[in-house]
DNA sequence: GGATAGTGGAAAGCACTACTATCCATAATG
DNA sequence: CATTATGGATAGTAGTGCTTTCCACTATCC
């Protein structure tokens, strides 16, 4: 197919595609002649795999050109390419270190030891959780940070569920791709049933005062 | 106290708390000369705030303008609060309707059909999770689908535990500001601990294997 | 009282992101 | 053979989140 079908099908302008192949997130078609290439349906569920990255899980052009271009490198080993998703999914906070943070960080590692998980303090989701700690303390909001082991038990099973899914993956490109598509797109589901759960839960306790939640 | 030591004790540069004032996210100091303002913890406290909705939360600052216009607002009702931080906290989906998006509203409906959700599928939250299940279907994941009621059994205590956080707060400002600071912090929380667990379930699975996730 | 630093307010400028528009020579299509 | 589409390049754009610069004025220190 040419750009324009890929256009039609995908949902995404001809300028943007030509955009994206520009910006390296797309591979460029396969050149018939000077002036012609076709694309093919890999092209296409790649389209289709950035609007879901972009639009739904937020993330920006640069993190998902990094992200997909360590997924397309056979040479790069899976974990590897984890690590570079886990880095570029994370907001990317700022490095100024103060008291909260710290406090934070021990929180986190005393988390880390409370439930036995095998993981450390410093990688980049502990660090994030710090921050998220540290930032929940600064806005005034310490309080919250006592649900951690109400929120901790829920992400156990949902973890188990999401490795589950990608476990199912024999080809490596398809795994790595599982890992990418569940860690931003289930944040994004996770997200939204809590909101739906926020609904719920209050009718049922404001059950007659107008829905106060 | 005056903006410099606001922006000291802050960390947000002059320049910048001036910015916020002019954009309507932080009320203006108490004028005791023509060119002289003073300062106080509440406008502390609100840059805190703004910080964390910004950095961690994510959110754009024409988001946080509209909500905290809203929190300041004591003739809004708390849900009318409620509903626009929940319609400013979703990424705002294209309004495409495809034939993917209209099965993943069926799926929502009948999610909540069979939890017995007390929520419509069309409030902001059930558009959000439609949008996500459409965009894993369109990226070509749509078994991740399959996971929607682990999430959801991890989703209801989790809400329970927020609303009941929230609960605890009397003054109006306090309640409101306690949800929206739970929903987006909260929601960075679950984040974090959930990739936290995808690397202790992983370091279980592949326990000899060099780290595959 | 005079130098220095800080202040409120306004305006302009800037870096970045994600496109969008325009142009061109060439190629496909009816 | 006119129309439309294509690949490729360059330039322009809208929005976001600041940052810089300017000004007249005020506070502070010696």
């Amino acid at each position: 197919m040419r750009i324009g079908e890929l256009s039609r099908r995908s949902g995404v302008p001809v300028p943007t595609v030509k955009y994206y192949v520009r910006e390296g997130l797309l591979p460029p078609g396969r050149l018939t002649s000077p002036n012609q290439a076709s694309y093919d349906e890999g092209h296409e569920n790649r389209l289709r795999l950035i609007r879901a990255l972009l639009d739904v899980g937020g993330l920006s052009l640069s993190a998902i050109a990094e992200v997909l271009g360590a997924v397309d490198d056979p040479a790069q080993p899976v974990h590897k390419v984890l690590g570079v998703a886990a880095k570029r999914i994370t907001p990317a906070e700022g490095d100024e270190v103060g008291p909260e943070l710290i406090d934070a960080r021990e929180d986190v590692a005393a988390l880390l030891e409370r439930r036995g998980w095998r993981a450390e303090a410093d990688c980049p989701a502990g660090q994030a959780l710090a921050g998220v700690l540290a930032a929940l303390r600064r806005a005034g909001h310490g309080g919250f940070v006592e649900l951690l082991d109400v929120y901790a038990d829920a992400a156990e099973p949902v973890a188990r569920a999401d490795l589950d899914y990608v476990g199912r993956r024999v080809a490596r490109e398809d795994l790595v791709e599982s890992v990418v598509v569940g860690t931003v797109l289930g944040e994004a589901m996770f997200a939204a049933l809590r909101r739906l759960a926020h609904v719920d839960a209050s009718a049922r306790a404001y059950r007659d005062e107008g829905g106060q939640g």
